[in-house]
DNA sequence: AAAGGTAAAGTGAATGTTCATTCTGCTATA
DNA sequence: TATAGCAGAATGAACATTCACTTTACCTTT
């Protein structure tokens, strides 16, 4: 199943999908079992049949998305060759998954994920920033990014990106993100490139 | 009172004191009203004589912060001539508070306030972004900074730090942030200044 | 300065509600 | 008619909140 896309096909989706946009709607903690019972159409028997319980539900919705997003990044980096082309590709994803599915990205890059799930063993330990750091070490290695902290070079590169989702998600901005695309990738881009 | 002086004086301090810890440690949901009470070695009576319920309680949080936050970066706006100076004091003043009560941060910065506080009015019209932002078209008008939206000057500006100190309070940045302020400070600046 | 009075501060057992979860039994299909 | 799949009333634990009561602090009067 992909969360990209809504054509619901297994009562089990269906549940994953309304879980998703309830927690995106009301919080996580806020939306009880039966709320999402109701809007996946389903009963509570069948809940419990596919989810162990509430948390399993959560657990599942953030790893799949985990996987769907670290696919998209490897894929990115795998299909540009060089780390400009791969940040502005990046930015162009982030900008339009946040206006198609907002719920997606908030849960992805803004869900306080160590309250949800507290014992959680993290899910999987290599995740989109490590896989972000890591083309960018290589990038400052053939000389085309600055040599400094990978972590300050992705906060660097995409932070202004999140930072004006969030804003957008907000409703402090209006407009929608992809008008920024090119403004922000320059701005950023600009800031930890190798200068000619 | 002031949260960034932790010396506890009245009793309802105490207990602001301690909800704050307790939702920086466990988020709002799962710290019950009878951690904060025990935590702040107070009876549960006391707690409601002062505060309607748990939601009003981290409204104060909320608000008291608010406030601090506004007159601490006013304060900064008044007494620096130009937007760089600003702006490095800022992100100073960021990095610094990070290190030293990151649950101040992490309360301001992160939280998800429309999930604890659902009903609410916003407690204050103008908050920090607004006055940054309103700094930085300012800045804009007399050609310190380049022309374009407010709210991509401010990501721009501002958004490697915040997710700089979201990776430190992740535990994916293991340095303490004000060893990067210099270096954060002028890849964000360089990236919305005018050129010479 | 002692007694009396009263408002504010404080207590914690008891209450009631909200939910996650269970589990018995129903229904449709083979 | 057997059984896998499903429904939803019932359960019970966790928790926020209340309330009837006690103690303290501080006046006021004699």
């Amino acid at each position: 199943m992909s969360f990209y896309d809504t054509t619901e096909q297994t009562r089990r989706d269906k549940i994953l999908h309304a879980a998703l946009k309830l927690f995106y709607a009301k919080g996580y903690f806020k939306t009880s079992v039966h709320e999402i019972r109701e809007q996946a159409d389903v009963s509570i028997g069948l809940l419990y049949r596919y989810f162990k319980n509430k948390e399993e539900l959560a657990k599942t919705i953030y790893s799949d998305l985990q996987q769907e997003t670290i696919d998209t990044f490897e894929s990115i980096v795998a299909e540009h060759e060089t780390a400009s082309d791969c940040a502005k590709a990046i930015i162009t994803f982030y900008f339009e998954l946040a206006e198609s599915y907002p719920e997606i990205i908030d849960f992805i890059v803004f869900a306080r994920h160590k309250e949800i799930m507290p014992l959680g063993e993290p899910i999987c330990s290599v995740g989109p920033p490590e896989i972000i750091q890591e083309m960018l070490a290589k990038a400052m290695e053939n000389g085309e990014v600055r040599r400094m902290h990978p972590a300050v070079a992705a906060a660097s590169l995409f932070g202004s990106t999140i930072r004006l989702i969030q804003f957008r998600l907000g409703g402090l901005l209006t407009e929608p993100l992809p008008t920024f695309v090119d403004q922000v990738f320059e701005t950023a881009w600009d800031s930890i490139a190798v200068k000619p």
